[in-house]
DNA sequence: ATCTTATTTTGATTTAAATCAAATCAGAGC
DNA sequence: GCTCTGATTTGATTTAAATCAAAATAAGAT
């Protein structure tokens, strides 16, 4: 947690953002950039945004404007199919950018929501577009993220050969890996999501998710208490269930 | 099929590219761009290559410099899992850009291959990051691409919830509608793929497929004849199976 | 704290798809 | 044309996951 959020609590929402003291630079938009292109992305990204869990950052439908990072907190995107089935999309954790499935067709196509309170970076994109032309190197780091986005959509597809334990176990190292970058611990974190976001995500039921977590358990591979999971073999679990560990 | 293949036939590949005359214009990268713009991506795409049925356009693990898009031909994108397995994560046909995923490392995540004999045009995308500093509305076409094949990979995930049936329904309503914007006949298409790799890609097995397949054609919903497809209601199928026809 | 609701676990049963197996069919090359 | 190989279809059986059901646990609200 930012020693900050206690200052900003007061102010709900609109603080002036600045990459130049963020944390998360390094996972960020702002990877490589020198001092002066790093000011200049201080001017774009205008707004941080409170988003209380439970609250939503973007809904499907909705007109698209602005890009958004991830600062602090855990998000889901998640579609409503035709038939209400809520379909997860995605979760989401610091540094990670949300809505860039929007810029297809200027209208976002999932919602997003906060798991835990959270704050985000809002990116203009018109005004990323236009500092782009001038910086080609965050230009050309916007485009890997967008790349790294569907390199991770088509991870999820990789999965469609494996059995439940599996994906489970693909899903809980790609986490793990996720926190480990980001400075967590890679080996004992706490779910912000349940069973039934899981088993939406990991094309599941949510009994079949419980059941895979008790087996991992069973074979002492990990540790589970309701939410908070401890990988105790990881060697093991990334050899037994391929290195779907990537990001 | 465009005209001047036979012309070309001798060269067998390096042929001068022109998006000036080009009849996929209107699906590819000039889309909304004037005279002059085109005249500058004519210069930016420097080669056009034929790829004969069978034949790699890129491999896993390769350097990526440049993109590829489809003028004829079609092609399926693939992985090799570690266990050997090939997942197929795509099939692409004339107006899509292949290697997006590339942009990500430098480095090729998949495999490409031709289903027949095609043609693509190359996009150095060092001079495509560089031209489209100059051309702001192309590098707009450029982001709302890449975010397509966002949308597009999501919509892979959304068959999570469907039975075998309803995945197939919704992969040829896919085919059907990328067959339209083409020009080609939406209810009356042959197609390029095996049903193993239909099975692949949808996470399935290709005995599924071919019983799916057969049960449709019980239902009176489609024709099946080996790789020719009729689809006899299409308002039935899209009523029945979610309107998952979207590109 | 207590109540209430949502989440999770576990068991029994059903079902859809995988697997195993064999026959048929189509296409490429001779 | 014919042969051979790879692709497809169909059937019988097994298996993994869904579904149905109920109890146990955790998390929020008052």
């Amino acid at each position: 947690m930012p020693p900050d959020s206690l200052i900003t609590k007061k102010l709900r929402s609109n603080i002036k953002a600045s990459c130049s003291s963020c944390g998360l630079r390094e996972l960020c938009l702002p990877v490589g950039l020198d001092e002066q292109e790093v000011r200049a992305l201080d001017h774009l990204i205008n707004q941080r945004h409170k988003i209380r869990r439970g609250e939503h950052l973007h809904r499907a439908g909705l007109d698209f404007h602005s890009l958004h990072v991830v600062r602090t907190g855990f998000f889901k995107t998640y579609v409503l199919q035709e038939d209400g089935r809520e379909q997860v999309t995605g979760f989401h954790m610091p540094g990670e950018v949300l809505g860039l499935d929007a810029i297809s067709a200027d209208t976002h196509t999932c919602n997003a929501v906060a798991l835990e309170d959270s704050e985000v970076c809002e990116l203009p994109f018109a005004k990323l577009e236009g500092i782009g032309r001038t910086i080609p190197s965050l230009m050309h780091h916007f485009h890997k993220i967008m790349s790294r986005e569907i390199v991770r959509e088509r991870g999820m597809l990789l999965l469609g050969g494996m059995k439940a334990g599996e994906r489970l176990v693909a899903f809980l190292l790609n986490l793990s890996h996720r926190f480990a970058r980001r400075g967590y611990s890679p080996l004992d974190f706490n779910l912000r999501m349940t069973r039934e976001e899981i088993g939406s995500y990991l094309g599941l039921k949510l009994e079949t998710i419980s059941r895979a977590f008790s087996r991992l358990q069973e074979d002492g591979l990990i540790n589970v208490n309701n939410k908070r999971i401890r990988l105790n073999d990881i060697d093991h679990l990334r050899r037994q269930y391929g290195s779907s560990s990537c990001e």
